[in-house]
DNA sequence: CGGGAAGTTGAAGAGCGTCAAAAGTAGTGG
DNA sequence: CCACTACTTTTGACGCTCTTCAACTTCCCG
């Protein structure tokens, strides 16, 4: 299984909020957000030299659970989610990735899960071993590396505790304020939270039902804590109580 | 808070399992299953004049979530546990740790869970900042420390797939089936697999209540499955059978 | 042997899932 | 611009898995 047609979308700049002439590292918008930033300007170059930049329409697989993992992604516009099935077709997301997230590298050589577009978006493309070499010649880049895969490891610690031990209303809240927190690290406004996925999407990574997704909202909402402008789109009226919500009961 | 009574408790060497004489790295039993297999013989001094080895008793706490992540620790006989706790008590298991697994390094220089034994245990204790400065120095030791960072992210990601996902029985039975092959990968017998922890911390880590573990283990053992020899000693009578029921229905 | 913790079993109940249908939304083409 | 279609979201009724509460049993360790 490998992606092909989707490489060679191409998709609209301004839907991707994305500077057109950007192709050189050293322009690139969400750098500072990425792995990239731990290199100086001039070393740029060599990142320069091995990335590949890819559109990829939404709803496209980038790469498959079980696949030789042969690159490394960087998303640097749009939106994706990485998921793992059982044999029964039962999903399981693993995380949402927004522009600045890094997606592909795997222990043992194989993707431990699959990803997919949920937006058209833009990634860069590493070959895996041409990174492997750079990390060599630039420690930074692999502390680099090391500290984000460490920060995605207590990611999925929290993500631990919300599967195991919290309420439906609890994992919606946690969900809703969770993602506004990363907007604002990505430098966007918090407060009408953009949801790039749909209910199922959210379901399968919160291990509830559509229906029950939809339900919770709605009674978040009917408690005053957001207010649902679209489906995609909700205002958190009482971020603190939504914040408390979230960790306690 | 700080642990400090319980670093003064001096196991017996014989219920450890740990051979007494063992102070230097170069004899140590479990090396090859930690990190510190990293190191040739002779930089394994360098390891040597920076740790300190502990005896814990059971049931004591070795790190606090929240704490300033001072220290790392190996562990080199007994069992333990890492754990998240919720404001109102509600406790998510993240992990059982075994000798040669390792504890403490965490993201932005706080513990982001708490480790205490379920057995008497022996640690091996690094000084964080030591053993970071030794990592630049032998750049396989930060290899060895990331390839293991990048295999616990792989482990908690099948997790969420199980806390997501999964029912109770394939719950259970992945938690069976996982230990006895980490068990195997210890260089230990798989067959009767030891259960070091209570019903409560098997509960707990898979998102269950205790009574549901009972349930379901007395509910395999009736179907063949297993048979429970004592609460902590189970036999795999059906193993391919398990490792089925764990990955689907 | 005795007391306390851990484990097992039973009965009843709650939260979330399942099934079903209606309402909303987006994309397409006349 | 609007109708048509397909998908997503929402809402309702009902059922099931797992939890809760409680009693009993087993296992240790002094």
């Amino acid at each position: 299984m490998t992606p092909v047609a989707s490489y060679l979308y191409a998709p609209d700049p301004a839907e991707l909020g994305c500077r057109p002439g950007a192709t050189r590292c050293e322009h690139c918008d969400v750098r500072r957000f990425a792995f990239c930033s731990a290199l100086d300007p001039h070393e740029l170059r060599e990142l320069d030299a091995i990335v590949t930049q890819i559109g990829v329409a939404p709803h496209e697989t980038v790469i498959f659970e079980g696949d030789d993992a042969r690159y490394i992604f960087n998303i640097t516009g749009g939106a994706a989610l990485a998921f793992k099935l059982l044999p029964d077709g039962r999903r399981q997301i693993i995380g949402f990735l927004f522009p600045g997230d890094f997606l592909g590298l795997a222990p043992h050589g194989r993707y431990a899960y699959s990803v997919e577009t949920t937006r058209p978006s833009t990634l860069c493309r590493f070959p895996r071993s041409e990174l492997t070499a750079l990390c060599v010649r630039h420690h930074k880049l692999e502390q680099r590396l090391f500290g984000m895969v460490m920060d995605e490891l207590a990611l999925a610690q929290d993500q631990m505790m919300l599967l195991g031990r919290k309420h439906a209303r609890e994992r919606v809240a946690s969900f809703l304020f969770r993602l506004s927190e990363r907007a604002i690290a990505r430098g966007q406004v918090g407060d009408p939270v953009e949801l790039p996925m749909t209910r199922a999407d959210i379901a399968d990574y919160l291990g509830l039902t559509t229906e029950t997704v939809s339900r919770t909202l709605t009674r978040l909402q009917r408690d005053g804590y957001i207010r649902i402008e679209r489906a995609e789109r909700i205002y958190l009226e009482r971020r603190e109580a939504l914040s408390d919500l979230a960790e306690q009961g």
